[in-house]
DNA sequence: TTAATATATGAACAGTTATTCATATTTTCA
DNA sequence: TGAAAATATGAATAACTGTTCATATATTAA
């Protein structure tokens, strides 16, 4: 019928907490702010001042918002010298952005 | 490569409110309620008061959530006598919801 | 038309969340 | 060691959002 993995049966039975957890998930790209950086980081790892200059915010925001990505396993930071490079922890992430992004240009095309 | 048409590019170019209604759009499927009705109409349509009995909701719950889903075109509504029934307006709203899913029950799995 | 059923809506409240500003921490280099 | 650079954090505020309760609207049947 189809060869990707993702599209499942429509007869799911999945528990209170699952969709708990899955609602819980989706608020992480609810944000303008957050969603903007994961745009950014789909083309690989980018420092914390740079995001903040390239998406022109404020470098409090950025790290606010990258401890909320980070707690929940969206985005991974590593160390080099005194910069923190962040990249996205999986490719789950892009899959999901690309599939709203999707839905969203589908949307307007009409 | 593949044959998924929403696997994208890496290198998209995304304009701002494009991104800005990417995020309005994943705020839909960040909350536990609306969750569960997405859930729910998985399987196809139901009336209001099967919804609010289904998932122990008050009424006036249900319907203040499906007039968000509904605004934002995320369910649509047929009327039958006095019933209203509810179904996902399009077939995107369940991809999208089964690629999280995935990916929560991906990350459950370790 | 009246009563009953099904759904929708409005206002108020409570809880949550993103941003701002100030400051703390960590690392490098002179 | 001390200063500078890069990032993280805490508290406060403002804005937003979901639920509750009461009520309004709409449809059917008697």
């Amino acid at each position: 019928m189809n060869n990707c993995s993702y599209i499942k049966n429509t007869k799911n039975e999945v528990s209170m907490d699952v969709l708990f957890e899955l609602s819980e998930f989706f608020k992480f790209f609810g944000d303008t702010t957050r969603i903007r950086i994961i745009h950014l980081l789909l083309s690989g790892e980018v420092s914390v001042n740079d995001i903040a200059e390239k998406l022109n915010l404020e470098q409090s925001v950025v790290s606010h918002q990258l401890r909320i990505l980070r707690t929940a396993n969206l985005v991974k930071p590593r160390r080099d010298g005194r910069k923190m490079f962040y990249s996205l922890d999986d490719e789950h992430i892009g899959l999901i952005f690309n599939t709203g992004l999707t839905h969203i240009l589908h949307k307007k095309g009409k």
